[in-house]
RNA sequence: GCUGAUGUAGCUCAACAGGUAGAGCAGCGCACUCGUAAUGCGCAGGUCGCCGGUUCAAAUCCGGCCAUCAGCUCCA
């Protein structure tokens, strides 16, 4: 093909490239030949293309003018072809190892890829082993990918004859009109719809992760599959490095800081159920203080309703109805009462205590309330899905002519208080689920308000059809832990249902009663999942104001103590959390105490400090700072915590 | 809840092929009195997740349950 290009060719096409530049090619040249064209390292580092905005094959013929922007390992699109064509190595190494295994599914995913198999024996983690060895084979044979396309009737019969029923189920969910492709690499054929790389060889280095099982298209209903996930990478180098990330990352895990740090703990005796310990009480208490702080400014007023109320309530509410199967029980002098999954209809009722005037609006009732779920065992997942969680919650009732306004000034709440943690978040619409109570018209409307809300402030989001609770449809916005994944932690829900349902009225300005509006939101969601959120992200290394020990002493010798004590009274007297090693060890061994256990500061204490009534700081990142008079510590360290500067 | 894996001292992990448990760190004691990431010696610490079975003998083999981990489903 390369002396095609350099033959004159009758006719040609027009190509821009992604610089905007336009060459002639000849007419039914592939994108690889124009990547072999632009350089020698772009033939090689090519993945796929991008055709007139659509990700195609290397070997593509080109008939028509178009754009053209060649995909290599670094671009996202590109990454999910490399991956996406691992994913079907891994298919026919397990094709070629277990011959009755049928195929799933096999797509690409952050940071890697996955394949699912249904097969009555299941893999052993062995088993990674020797299929990861065929990947390895397939991979040194490096097969071609060839595109083939079938009538619909011959794709069925060419899977139907293979055994593929999941293929075969695929095919026949596949719009009338859909054209049917399939991919073969050797002997393996596959029904996709690509694109792909050009041959096996092209992958350089691959890893079997992990496996577990995965309901066949992610309806519990269906029988379950086994997953295979993986990753692949152009180089070695690539994939080592992803390695040690996942390593380092696993360190930062907050159930394992949490317990090295003595924040929590997790005992048999309550699944999903977390104790907090002295240092995690510190660090929740201060994040407590400070949400007080911004919502008092905020126009917000505390209150707080009972984790136990009647079983008509939560009839009266939905709850009954909509969220039973999550509810905890109990009875009291023979009646049914349960353990409160929310918090809103104790707020209702608070509402419903009195009269209000729509001159009161927006109120604003804010709680720290304690809720109870029944989560399935198999999500339990440290602090961060528990099954007894304080939302930092609050129930805003309002004119229909406030929501714009207000669901804005939430947003801006959220948004204040998570740039304090320097945390960088995305957000979700959650629209109408399946079972949802209230008319489509009353949550159309909701939905469009929230979108106002959001557009009008140009915030991204995505999306989620039929995730919204079933009183009404949310903004969710999510935060990541060390490995990336992520939770919800705030929520905005708009609700028009429950004020019908607790018949909740304020006086107009025309004197008569009006039904009013409700906002459901948290910030930090929950608090125990935003202190897992918190540990991650800081690595257990808290900003001074959250650290649950601030100033670590470390006298160097016995004679020190007195000293010691000294100061740690005086620095206690500016109610900054102090604490002295007393241990008889060397000071080498204290300051990698204090290292390990993330103190911002440590004070080293010896004969010269106690001379000239200085103290020697020590920064737990930046190390030795010399000494000065503990005056001048203390003025720096005051007012770090009253700013609550994050690192 | 489902699939797979794991469960031994406060923590991290050993104990080959059944013969009633061992190390490092942490803790405690003693000596050293020390200057910015580990001083030395000694002591103590275990219902081997729980229940049952096989066996002369079970941490080890088998069954049930519980919890944890990864993922699925679900959610703050």
């Amino acid at each position: 093909m390369a002396t095609e290009l350099s033959r004159p060719a009758a006719e040609k096409v027009k190509i821009r490239l992604k610089d905007s530049s336009e060459k002639e090619y000849p007419k039914g040249c592939t994108a690889f030949d124009i990547a072999r064209d632009i350089s020698q390292r772009m033939a090689k580092t090519a993945v796929a293309a991008r055709l007139n905005g659509k990700v195609v094959d290397l070997n593509t013929p080109i008939y028509q003018n178009s754009s053209l922007e060649i995909l290599t390992f670094d671009d996202e699109d590109g990454k999910d072809v490399y991956r996406h064509s691992t994913a079907h190595v891994l298919a026919q190494a397990v094709k070629n190892l277990f011959p009755n295994v049928k195929l799933g599914i096999g797509p690409p995913i952050e940071d890697g890829f996955y394949y699912d198999f249904s097969l009555p024996k299941s893999f052993k983690p062995e088993d990674l082993e020797a299929i990861e060895k065929e990947m390895n084979e397939i991979i040194k044979k490096d097969y071609q990918f060839v595109r083939h396309e079938m009538q619909r009737e011959d794709a069925l019969e060419f899977f139907r004859k293979r055994g593929e029923d999941y293929k075969v189920e695929l095919i026949n969910d596949l719009p009338e009109e859909e054209k049917i492709s399939l991919y073969s690499q050797g002997e393996f054929w596959d029904l996709c719809v690509g694109p792909h790389l050009p041959s096996t060889g092209r992958i350089k280095a691959v890893k079997l992760l992990n496996l577990a099982g995965a309901y066949w298209r992610g309806n519990e209903k269906n029988e379950m599959m086994q997953r295979i996930y993986g990753t692949s990478f152009p180089k070695k180098r690539m994939l080592e490095d992803y390695l040690k990330r996942i390593e380092e990352a696993k360190k930062r895990d907050h159930r394992r800081l949490g317990t090295q740090m003595e924040l929590f703990s997790l005992k048999e005796a309550g699944p999903g159920f977390p104790f907090f310990h002295p240092k995690g009480m510190v660090l929740r208490i201060e994040l407590e203080n400070f949400w007080r702080e911004e919502h008092k400014k905020a126009g917000y007023q505390e209150i707080k309703t009972p984790i136990i109320l009647n079983r008509t309530l939560w009839e009266q509410s939905g709850h009954w109805e909509h969220y039973r199967e999550n509810m905890y029980f109990t009875s009291i002098d023979g009646e049914d009462y349960a353990i409160k999954p929310m918090n809103c209809p104790g707020a209702m009722l608070v509402y419903s205590s009195g009269q209000h005037s729509y001159r009161e609006f927006p109120l604003r009732f804010a709680e720290m309330g304690l809720v109870h779920r029944h989560e399935l065992s198999g999500v339990l997942h440290g602090l961060m899905r528990v099954r007894a969680f304080t939302q930092d919650d609050a129930h805003i009732f309002m004119l229909p002519s406030q929501i714009k306004e207000e669901i804005q000034s939430v947003i801006a709440l959220v948004d204040r208080i998570y740039k304090m943690f320097n945390f960088s978040y995305y957000v979700e619409l959650s629209t109408k689920p399946s079972n949802a109570m209230g008319s489509d018209d009353i949550w159309e409307k909701a939905i469009t308000s929230l979108k106002e809300a959001m557009d009008e402030k140009e915030m991204e989001y995505t999306v989620n059809e039929g995730e919204g609770a079933f009183y009404g449809p949310k903004i969710d916005f999510h935060l990541q832990d060390s490995l990336g994944r992520t939770w919800q932690c705030g929520t905005i829900q708009l609700d028009f249902l429950m004020p019908e349902k607790f018949n909740l009225t304020y006086i107009g300005e025309d004197g008569n009663k009006h039904r009013p509006v409700m906002i459901h939101r948290v910030i930090f969601g929950s608090i125990e999942r935003f202190i897992g959120i918190l540990i991650e992200h800081y690595g257990g290394a808290f900003p001074t104001w959250i650290s649950p020990v601030q100033v670590r002493i470390l006298p160097i010798a016995e004679r020190h103590l007195d000293y010691a004590y000294k100061i740690r009274d005086e620095i206690n007297k500016y109610g900054i959390r102090v604490e002295v090693d007393t241990r008889n060890e060397k000071v080498g061994y204290k300051i990698r105490q204090a290292q390990i256990e993330k103190v911002p500061y440590m004070l080293v204490l010896g004969d010269k400090e106690k001379e000239n009534e200085n103290v020697s700081v020590r920064k737990r990142k930046e190390g030795d700072q010399g000494s000065k008079p503990l005056k001048e510590f203390l003025k720096i360290v005051s007012k770090e915590i009253k700013l609550k500067v994050a690192e």
